[in-house]
DNA sequence: AAGAAATTCAACCGCGACGCA
DNA sequence: ATGCGTCGCGGTTGAATTTCT
């Protein structure tokens, strides 16, 4: 058994993307806008699989990518959110501008791992490498990833300010995110802004719903808030949300 | 100059989460 | 409540490129 196949495999292309193949896929995403990956595949006229289209378009054609060597503050910023969240690629690419997970996760692994094993440092838990089990006081660890209460990572993801995440997936309306002040302590939040939305211009994916209109790919029940410059409560102090 | 080894990064795969009927 | 279809994420792979011997 098993789930069927995301695409029919036998008439798809796979592996490098020709310009081509680019062009066209731009070209449809300009005219139509994000949404419904399955089935862009055929209207934009490319052998190939809907992920397969997703994933260039997010990692490689999208235009507000950043491209180009990681600047240090960058390097900082993802180790300090490495620390925070473990391996959510999603997440840090959310407050990184311009970057994708895809990128970040391949930096990680060539570049920031090799930097903190120099640094003495376990890229993994963020401790000193010779500490054995002493304790770091108050240092999270992501192989026990401690969440933002009641906030699935998932609703850490950015969004455009006041949106709900980018991922599309819906969040329930308790889905605020907060600290507990031991946590935003420890975390050095101050020290890091931990503002989760995406900068623009990167719009929300549109998608064609059943009944043919083209909305964005966030329904109606996210009522997520993460317009906050600090992380907080929906409503509460600092949000500026008008979706109550 | 040539081959080997190491590194980089685009792309693929499988799975879990979510939306909708 | 349930099942199906789709999307997005994180881990992994492997071809291309660079560096070393």
């Amino acid at each position: 058994m098993g789930r069927s196949p995301c695409c029919e495999k036998a008439h798809t292309n796979k592996g490098a993307w020709t310009k081509e193949e680019d062009q066209r896929l731009i070209a449809h995403i300009k005219d139509h806008g994000e949404g419904c990956w399955r089935s862009l595949p055929k209207a934009a006229g490319l052998l190939r699989c809907g992920k397969s289209c997703r994933l260039r378009w997010i990692n490689y054609l999208r235009p507000d990518l950043k491209r180009g060597n990681f600047s240090d503050e960058e390097d900082e910023l993802i180790i300090k959110l490495h620390e925070f969240l473990g391996n959510k690629w999603s997440l840090i690419a959310g407050r990184l501008p311009g970057r994708t997970d895809n990128e970040i996760k391949n930096y990680w692994n060539t570049h920031v791992k090799r930097k903190l094993l120099a640094r003495g440092v376990d890229p993994q838990t963020h401790r000193p490498l010779n500490a054995g089990t002493t304790a770091v006081q108050g240092m999270h660890t992501p192989s026990s990833p401690v969440v933002a209460s009641g906030a699935s990572p998932h609703h850490l993801a950015g969004g455009s300010s006041c949106s709900p995440d980018a991922s599309g997936h819906s969040s329930d309306a308790d889905d605020s995110v907060s600290l507990p002040p031991s946590l935003a302590g420890n975390l050095g939040v101050g020290m890091i802004d931990l503002n989760l939305s995406i900068s623009p211009p990167y719009q929300p994916p549109l998608s064609r719903k059943a009944d043919g209109v083209l909305r964005t790919g966030y329904s109606e029940r996210q009522k997520i808030c993460l317009c906050l410059n600090r992380l907080g409560l929906h409503g509460g102090e600092g949000c500026s949300c008008e979706i109550r």
